[in-house]
DNA sequence: CTGAAAGCGCTAACAA
DNA sequence: TTGTTAGCGCTTTCAG
């Protein structure tokens, strides 16, 4: 009724005082009723949440959090709002959450180390009772604050140099060995690999895998095969043009450190009139809802991200209740999952020093 | 140093007093530099800062925000965190705000009712200056509340029934008839609609704007050919094997009230044995990033989710701070965008009362 | 089991 | 231009 009112005299809000006095009781004894203390006489119970029904009273955050109460609400704080990687481990860190009782605040970076560095000092000044860092960058800015402060937090995808803080990884390097290691067994010889951030950890690990598959298969490791990516699409497009355009002999096969940049790979390589897997092979990384969508869909390897976001908050929920518990860190599997992006190289050779002689002519491809 | 600290004790937080003591000056007056106050001497605003710098405060926004500062942050209340629709739209508030200074606490109410109203109100006395609420579904629970109280916020993809809220929204009318005509004009005339949640009403006006391309053909309305969905993929995916299994004769073209349920409806389709489009057309509604990377390539109406994002935030930026303001209501344009999901229907005959006669007829497809 | 009262850190009058 | 002070709404000792 009245909501045609264009007045913009508020309503006073209800606060715990206007229950205090319905319920004909003290603050102090309402609050207590509102943050479950135990010794309090049923029937004062039942008061107390009749007024507050009657009076649809709702606490107010920042005034229970000033005076030291929960807030129920954790800091999530990721490199950006991006459909796919993020948009994942965030489901699943809303989905513990949510069961937890909690609330989330989402903070984006926008991989700028400026606004990583305030967010999480902003974060750890707010109504916020714990912070999940998504795959974040420059954790030697903050680390150790947030630990002198005892604040709680959770790192994900991303490692603590000093070995100090909870995190929730995936066996990077192992995926990485495997996708490898399936583009050689599939016979490649060529494979270029298309690296993340190195300022992320798991970007460190996955080139680690691909020169270890690359070397227990003899295959040379070619600095010009290796890319510099930024887990964008953009980018991932831009150097393989530039591989594709540039070096010969050409790869054959591009493993690109997620998803996202192989899609970006895709373009490319279609945009040089490769076909692929035919002419070209590429697998990714992470397994998002995309990877499958995507023609032909994507080779990839699978990261559990909902899990890995799930497992996160779980965790900083714990730890927001038992402070001094010891760090953990967790390890979750990742897995190859085979689709249509990759196939056996079409026969070719490489120009000069060829290591593979080919009968029948030197560059010309075998169509 | 230090950063292997096991201990609990947390290093105390720096107030605001502790810079007021280190600069010589009253809590007022670093209060006063810190809110960018005008009237304050350069060098005192100087040694202020350095204060600040040299003990690394920073503001308490629970304090501040109780003490009626504010604390630059909106709230955003979405149905869930799908990778597309909602995820797109989010796109585009977090850029806005960004450049309005403001961080964003986004809660997700999964479609049901009790969460949606909790968390209004949980909002509404949290930290939050205001509310963006996308394609909210219980809205009469809540807006007088909202307006009573003088609290901040704008409909993305929902209206007031009162008129009296801000909203963005699409041509939501005009988008389903001109997707409708499409199909129509390609000679269908047995066209399924997945129609959406219809308290959203965003849906109202879809099923509306197909019903009227549909008269607008002489083509009779259907009621087995509307089938209810929910936004979801499993769901489309079910509606639509429903329909081809239980409808005859079946569908030649199914409209999809938002690209996700599309997608629910290739599977189906796919798995009835159906070529998309040979067999069957496919349209969808949103354009979500996906929509370009599934295969075929769906055909679909785009609504500028990451615009509508953005011009929400500004809104309400703006009726923050100016909250005597009229509310207005933006309206952005669909757009038809054509790909591969599509194609004029196969020749064929219901099999009884077959209502058009196929020889050299009058309905015959273009092909 | 319940009440009184002291802050939590900050902003905003009101003085000076 | 700057300082003093009274709360904002809630939690939490400390007494009953």
């Amino acid at each position: 009724m009245n909501s045609g009112n264009l007045d913009v005299k508020k309503k006073p809000r209800v606060t715990i005082t206007d229950v205090a006095r319905a319920a004909g009781l003290s603050v102090a004894t309402v609050s207590r009723v509102l943050s479950g203390y135990e010794f309090v006489k049923e029937s004062t119970r039942t008061r107390v949440m009749e007024a507050v029904e009657q009076l649809g009273y709702v606490a107010s955050l920042p005034a229970r959090s000033l005076a030291g109460g929960r807030s129920r609400t954790i800091g999530v704080l990721v490199p950006n709002l991006d459909v796919g990687y993020v948009g994942t481990v965030t489901q699943g860190i809303d989905q513990a959450l949510s069961k937890a009782n909690c609330d989330l605040v989402l903070y984006t970076s926008h991989h700028q180390a400026t606004k990583e560095i305030y967010h999480v000092s902003a974060i750890a000044n707010g109504i916020t009772e714990g912070l999940l860092l998504v795959a974040p960058q420059f954790t030697s800015a903050y680390l150790d604050m947030l630990r002198d402060r005892g604040f709680p937090y959770v790192l994900i995808d991303q490692t603590d140099a000093n070995n100090n803080s909870d995190v929730v990884e995936s066996t990077n390097y192992q995926g990485a060995y495997e996708a490898t290691r399936y583009l050689c067994q599939l016979g490649h010889t060529r494979i270029a690999f298309i690296v993340g951030e190195l300022s992320v950890w798991s970007a460190v690990e996955r080139l680690r895998g691909y020169k270890a598959a690359l070397a227990d298969h003899q295959i040379p490791l070619v600095p010009e095969l290796i890319l510099q990516g930024d887990y964008q699409q953009q980018t991932g497009y831009e150097v393989t043009k530039q591989v594709l355009n540039n070096v010969n002999p050409p790869p054959t096969a591009i493993f690109a450190c997620n998803d996202i940049s192989a899609f970006g790979a895709m373009d490319a390589a279609r945009e040089h009139g490769l076909r692929i897997p035919d002419d070209i092979s590429i697998i990714g990384f992470d397994d998002i809802p995309q990877a499958s969508l995507v023609y032909p869909k994507l080779t990839t390897v699978r990261q559990p991200l909902q899990q890995m976001g799930q497992v996160a908050a779980e965790m900083l929920v714990e730890r927001i209740m038992d402070p001094s518990r010891l760090p953990r860190r967790v390890t979750l599997a990742t897995q190859l999952v085979i689709r249509d992006s990759c196939a056996p190289p079409q026969l070719q050779v490489s120009d000069s020093q060829a290591s593979f002689p080919e009968t029948g002519g030197s560059l010309a491809p075998t169509n």
